[in-house]
DNA sequence: TTTTAATAGTTGCATCTGCAACTATTAAAA
DNA sequence: TTTTAATAGTTGCAGATGCAACTATTAAAA
């Protein structure tokens, strides 16, 4: 059997393994959240944790942290609004930019969730050696820096 | 600082950073694929993929393999079947089942994307030796036991 | 200073997603 | 055999996403 006709193997790469990894901790990370009966979704969550770190920063900045485009990270932003958690207030400097603040229920709430993405990062590590993590690490950060490295090459 | 006000650390985590590098991957998955003009998203190619490997698989096994719900599979192979990559054809023995199958124009199709999956899984692992292969591969089930358990239990 | 270019954010459009409720069909229980 | 339960797939609803085109504002160039 020739090179061009042999099966893709999803069982012994790496990127299927990825997916599907992340896809269950997601998933878990959701049914967590759901739990808590506040409408809240996973993507809304690291926003608010983003926001905890650092309040006030701006869409753009917000957007590049949480890895979304700015167009998603607007409607993210506005459905959180909509639902008391986040205030965008524009800036007097530089009318173009809004920076992005907890409200009061935001910081409530992030207090309600802290357990839960604890909980879901410790799951990640249950039986996981610090050596197995630090390799884990390491190794997605050179998975990382080959697309990083094809990508700024275009 | 008590452990209860300390921020959660998402440098030293895995989770954040598979997150991270999986979002990476579809980006250019997704630009290798827009390149093409076909209009194909990252899902579809999945199917393709899938199907390519066992055409005529139901709709049930089809979304438990690309581990995703079956409402959402649904329109997935409904945009796909617009398209004229797939076609469903009902289970004469059990008329609630539907089969799915690669068209002729599914079966090209999959031929001219097969060398971007393959490009981007070796991307993946470039530089990336057999030891550290394995050792994620391994480390990867390992999370995903973590999480299996844990919702069975539920 | 006027023109041009860059930047921040929003919106239209199309797709993907999960949940819950629904239809149709088949299997199991009474 | 009739009733009940389980299964396969679809649909309404709401959210997330990326791209391209758009507005408003600021910075750079002519």
């Amino acid at each position: 059997m020739s090179n061009e006709e042999k099966n893709i193997d999803f069982e012994n790469a790496i990127g299927p393994w990825l997916g599907k990894t992340v896809k269950l901790v997601d998933f878990f990370l959701q049914e967590s959240l759901n739990e808590l009966n506040l409408g809240l979704t996973k993507e809304q969550v690291i926003v608010l944790k983003r926001l905890h770190d650092q309040d006030g920063m701006n869409q753009n900045e917000l957007a590049f942290i949480t890895l979304r485009n700015k167009s998603s990270l607007t409607r993210l932003l506005t459905n959180m609004e909509r639902n008391g958690y986040i205030t965008r207030k524009k800036c007097k400097l530089d009318k173009r930019i809004k920076h992005v603040y907890l409200t009061n229920n935001g910081k409530e709430t992030f207090q309600k969730i802290r357990p839960i993405l604890k909980k879901v990062m410790a799951t990640i590590e249950q039986d996981v050696t610090e050596q197995e993590k630090a390799q884990m690490i390491s190794t997605l950060k050179k998975i990382q820096h080959n697309f990083n490295s094809k990508i700024e090459s275009i």
